[in-house]
DNA sequence: AACGTTGAAATAGTTC
DNA sequence: GAACTATTTCAACGTT
């Protein structure tokens, strides 16, 4: 049931405080970032550049994971990993 | 000159962690922003109207900011606000 | 399947016309508006105060429209109001 | 003189009006691109890839402007292009 | 004319 | 998988 009518209010402005705060947060951080910035291009560096090489660390950072999640998958499949969701019997005996 | 090749590398290296360190703290306070709206979920709250609720104070807000920024305008092209530098023709008789 | 090799290229072709044509109406729409903005001014307008008064005008607009939105969710939520699919409770004593 | 105090509200409220119903005509614009590209995509184009071939346009109409400004200035700089600036007396006792 | 600011467009991620 | 939301990116604009 929707929680409206009655004494709920309170937790919903606690809620929205929280959420709130976080969000401020998140933009504070967001203008440190823009700052970082700025002081990299007012040493000469390219922006757009610096840019790139972070997209680029994060697209292998991601591949890493990609890779990780397939060994783990092949690990699994030569049964040689202990899968989380297929464990319903193999602890008590193992 | 553009900074690349060369001994800014350290420098370079520097901003790049600096950057993805913030990146992290701002997807940590995402994923708590989550976790808020699950937990509220929890409790029996329609996260659609919750969300709804956070774009309107969003609303709100920036338009409070734009009425006062709108009232100085307004002020100070009647002359009424003492403005940094931009008193070029206001002292017809002066 | 993928349409690019082979006979669709008629079809690309003409998709890329509609929408370039179509950018190109929308480049002649800003550049009319620009036009306003210079005629306003040269009619002793304060060009930035209208830019805040139009912007203005939108959030409202929009803080509207959300406000009609969040009213209808508070509607649906307390049962109020005849959703399309959502009469998952109504049928008790049909 | 800013205009405020007095009669100059309808012409306000015409060039509001003007540049409101432009916009319109932009945001109505820019549903019809989209719906393009939703038809693309149900024909079975890859729309990702037809941006691209959007984004290759442009870049390249550009880079035919700039040629052409590269080669007009390379004419101006051979003395035979009439230049903008300093054709003030040129014309008529060159 | 470069700079930062702002708004729009696009992409990625999430939810239903 | 379709829609919605959030984030990121890109371009335009005013400003200095």
């Amino acid at each position: 049931m929707v929680k409206f009518g009655g004494f709920s209010g309170e937790q919903l402005r606690s809620f929205v405080d929280k959420i709130e705060k976080l969000e401020v947060e998140k933009k504070q951080i967001a203008e440190f970032v823009k700052e970082i910035f700025s002081e990299a291009k007012a040493q000469g560096f390219d922006v757009k550049i610096l840019r790139k090489v972070l997209a680029i660390r994060k697209i292998d950072a991601r591949d890493r994971e990609e890779q990780e999640t397939i060994l783990d998958l092949y690990l699994h499949a030569l049964g040689m990993l202990p899968e989380s969701d297929d464990d319903d019997s193999q602890q008590e005996a193992a």
